[in-house]
DNA sequence: GACTGGCACTCGCTACAGTCGAGTGCCAGG
DNA sequence: CCTGGCACTCGACTGTAGCGAGTGCCAGTC
């Protein structure tokens, strides 16, 4: 399989040509379009060895040929030449999330600013409690027997939990409670609490240790357990761009997958580094989204990691510039928590 | 305009067939399946009627006839048989209201719930700030200039938000502060804390005057000028069901309306009394909507409204359904909140 | 006067045939 | 190894014809 430069030259124009007009590309078009130095029916040629070697397709026969997903993996690994950001674009990250006043806010303009740009579906995970630290735990009294548990993390996460205490709990006892957790918990990461929580019990004297036994499997229950994560997602009449031809003439599939908050964490979650992830059609493990491409990338302060963005969209989708927007505003969104 | 009970009949069968064919319906079609005691020449006269007076028209000539949005209208108003819930129904809201743990949980469980049993777009406002009272403001240092100002409301909403202090600010001031803000806040609804917040700086000592300054303005902005009103989102995938017929097609406008939430507060946001409101395609306000229908209802503990909910839908929906399965959620919601 | 059967008419839908043209594969020659 | 030329394929589009669902109207009946 021998492919040589100007073969992979081809590749790369149909790619681009295919993104821009999203229709087939002939050999003619091809050599009007860029400087291949060959005719057409040389292009021919090597686009015969193209589809060979599964690069390529044809729609049907006597049509101009289009990427297939191992053509555009090809062309994102080895062809695509980086787009920097405009100074337009850079402007309008930093304006778009200046006035960013707490996490909510930031998340939100965030989704909102990636769908924008990239015109496509949009998804950001809030920062994961399990990579976050205590910052501070509440005990609030609601009434006599419900206290209302509060944690803040490092991240900027708040997190509240109703707790229904086993009896009346008076306010000194409170007060004991809230200095215990706090003195225990605070600055450990959430992944690491679990032992910390369970010894909690132990720790106390023996009238408070129902009310602290309660509070404990709340905070394990909720805080780490079954933890919480959250995900926003912006840009979905962006999926209707591009008539009916992305995606198959059925955005059905595609709606269903947004709606599972579980497929979308699958999606952007699961980022360990910081580099970035492109999953096109067929790559995606979710049946739903083989139509679909999926860019995504880990954010956090520094070069630590705490939530996953992206995007989604069509197979066809304008890869350089994409992977470039989703790079850069990570990176704001990175430096904006890192002032926290 | 004398609509007779026959020519009533006629129109509510078309609704009825074309709501469950999708089809324009003829006259013979519905001889058949109604028992209407005459024949289709009948029927015919009494469709040109109809047609004459605006509620039904026909695609082409030599179709059938579909309902139009005043068809509808005069169908939801006089026509409409109430379909009780089936017990199985009932029984699935009970089970999927029962598990939730918080309010978070109680509003994402039943928008799901609405858009499943409904099968199109569900939407739940989290109850309004405004029509919550304050029940508890807690003041959590972060650190020495900044503290966390969580508010939580009666309905069991809880917001946070950060407050930069003008300078450092000692543990006791803090408790100072957090003492008068509860006293003169509390189980006041959040529409009327205006005043007393402005007035809280004067009842403060001097040197605590500057720092109840920032705290009043926080309070001021966020909880009650820009009152946060939140929105659930379901179902969206429901809007691809019957293939491209509904909608003229593009979903676009549905989609981008879905996205802002001011859009979706104006739809269901706008509830004084727990009546039911059903807006059918022209009527509604916002363009993008104008060929859908929305099915909206406040909720709330007993006879009180916190919020809205509703559902969207393609104008040719089951309206006696819709209608009475929004009226049952939402009842169910509100019980569960009288709960609390 | 209201209803009915009958009939002519309309018009979208489908099938089919014919034409056009973009694009290809292949081959012979440079 | 590249190129120009040529035959071929096949989708897109056009026009025509037949079908059938459904209508509007009218004359006749109860």
């Amino acid at each position: 399989m021998g492919l040589d430069d100007r073969k992979l030259a081809v590749l790369r124009a149909i790619v681009e040509d295919y993104v821009a007009t999203q229709e087939p590309v002939g050999s003619r078009a091809l050599v009007e379009r860029h400087q291949l130095g060959v005719s057409p029916a040389t292009v021919r040629n090597d686009m015969a060895v193209l589809e060979e070697e599964g690069y390529i397709r044809q729609p049907h026969t006597s049509a101009g040929r289009v990427p297939t997903d191992r053509g555009y993996r090809l062309f994102v690994d080895r062809l695509s030449r980086v787009k920097p950001l405009s100074p337009a674009e850079r402007r309008a990250i930093e304006r778009f999330l200046l006035g960013a006043v707490d996490l909510d806010d930031v998340v939100h303009r965030t989704v909102r600013l990636l769908a924008q740009l990239t015109r496509q579906v949009a998804v950001v995970q809030y920062p994961s409690l399990a990579r976050s630290s205590v910052r501070h735990l509440e005990l609030v009294p609601i009434s006599t027997t419900r206290l209302m548990l509060v944690m803040i993390a490092d991240t900027g996460r708040v997190e509240q939990r109703l707790v229904e205490m086993p009896g009346p709990i008076p306010a000194d006892d409170v007060t004991d409670l809230r200095r215990l957790v706090n003195e225990k918990l605070v600055d450990t990461r959430l992944s690491e609490t679990p032992p910390l929580v369970q010894a909690l019990v132990d720790e106390v004297s023996p009238d408070l240790r129902p009310a602290m036994a309660t509070l404990s499997s709340v905070l394990l229950e909720t805080l780490v357990e079954r933890h919480e994560e959250r995900i926003a997602l912006a840009g979905t009449a962006n999926l209707t761009r591009g008539g009916l031809l992305d995606f198959q003439g059925s955005l059905r599939p595609i709606l269903e997958a947004l709606e599972e908050e579980v497929v979308l964490l699958k999606l952007i979650g699961e980022v360990e580094e910081s580099s970035m992830r492109v999953r096109i059609g067929d790559e995606n493990e979710i049946d739903n989204l083989r139509a679909a491409s999926v860019v995504s990338t880990g954010y956090g302060p520094g070069s630590t990691i705490v939530g996953g963005l992206g995007v989604l969209g069509p197979t066809r989708m304008d890869y350089p510039s994409t992977i470039a927007t989703v790079r850069a505003v990570a990176r704001y969104v990175g430096d904006l928590l890192a002032q926290n």
